[in-house]
DNA sequence: AATAATATTGTTATAATATAACAATGCGTT
DNA sequence: AACGCATTGTTATATTATAACAATATTATT
């Protein structure tokens, strides 16, 4: 049997030391430019490795913006459950760590008999420092 | 002074129309290709009027999957606290319509000094049919 | 009615985001 | 060594979305 991958790859290295530099979510093609001094040329290289990133959760996919940024929550093992602040103004991004609110969404049910196994959350408004403007 | 606009143009209500017809979320370009025959032939026409609509709350976006669902839910007035479910088998797509989430997450407040004026939550999951497969 | 401000439309081109398809290599297991 | 599978490299292409410019339509103000 072959076990679960427990290591990273050299690619998925070079993209996830990439994004946690940055600590603010980047776009695919700005990861690429980043990481060509290092030999990613295409595009799907980076796409590959940030898709075994966010499965393995140490990077989440910002879906309203597109772009990716690395988990900042110790809990998130697994990102089946994620929420996030955005700025409207300065596109600032922080992720929720709220045990309350992961506890509330994670269970949840309502009457349509779906069963969630996961959520993405994205709150929108003003940042402090751009709110006092 | 300019008021707001308080009915549709002739594009927005072509692919309003297309849209509500759907219920389910459509592609940008499929629905390009469904109002072709009444002559938006160019994808800014239905983006433009995706925009609008969006911006007035009669169409939501999902974001994880880039398609576009009329609003069921009266609510709604504007698209500012949106839930949705989301099967990852077969695709099918529910707006939430939830008082008490719909509460909790237009109340909740964190330690990040943010003023939350907006939301978008999706859940994935298997809906009732493809769970019992 | 004339003017101004705003919204909408039409059109061409292009940008930005993401995946298909195929061949080769690396690595752990049997 | 032989197998299975993840990863890599590469080229081409698909999909999603916007820029830029010109024209027309609608509404508000004078
Ligand atoms: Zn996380
Ligand atoms: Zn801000
Ligand atoms: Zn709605
Ligand atoms: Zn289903």
């Amino acid at each position: 049997m072959v076990q679960k991958q427990e290591y990273l790859s050299k690619n998925q290295k070079i993209v996830l030391d990439d994004v946690e530099k940055a600590n603010q979510p980047l776009k695919a093609y700005s990861i690429l430019y980043n990481v060509q001094k290092k030999g990613l040329k295409a595009p799907l290289q980076v796409y590959r490795a940030l898709d075994k990133l966010v499965e393995i959760g140490k990077i989440h996919k910002i879906e309203s913006r597109n772009a990716f940024v690395a988990c900042k929550n110790s809990n998130c093992v697994v990102s089946n459950a994620t929420a996030f602040s955005i700025c409207e103004s300065c596109e600032k991004v922080t992720e929720i760590n709220n045990s309350k609110l992961s506890k509330y969404l994670s269970n949840f049910e309502d009457n349509s008999g779906m069963k969630y196994s996961k959520y993405n959350l994205e709150f929108f408004g003003l940042c402090k420092k751009c709110k006092n403007k």
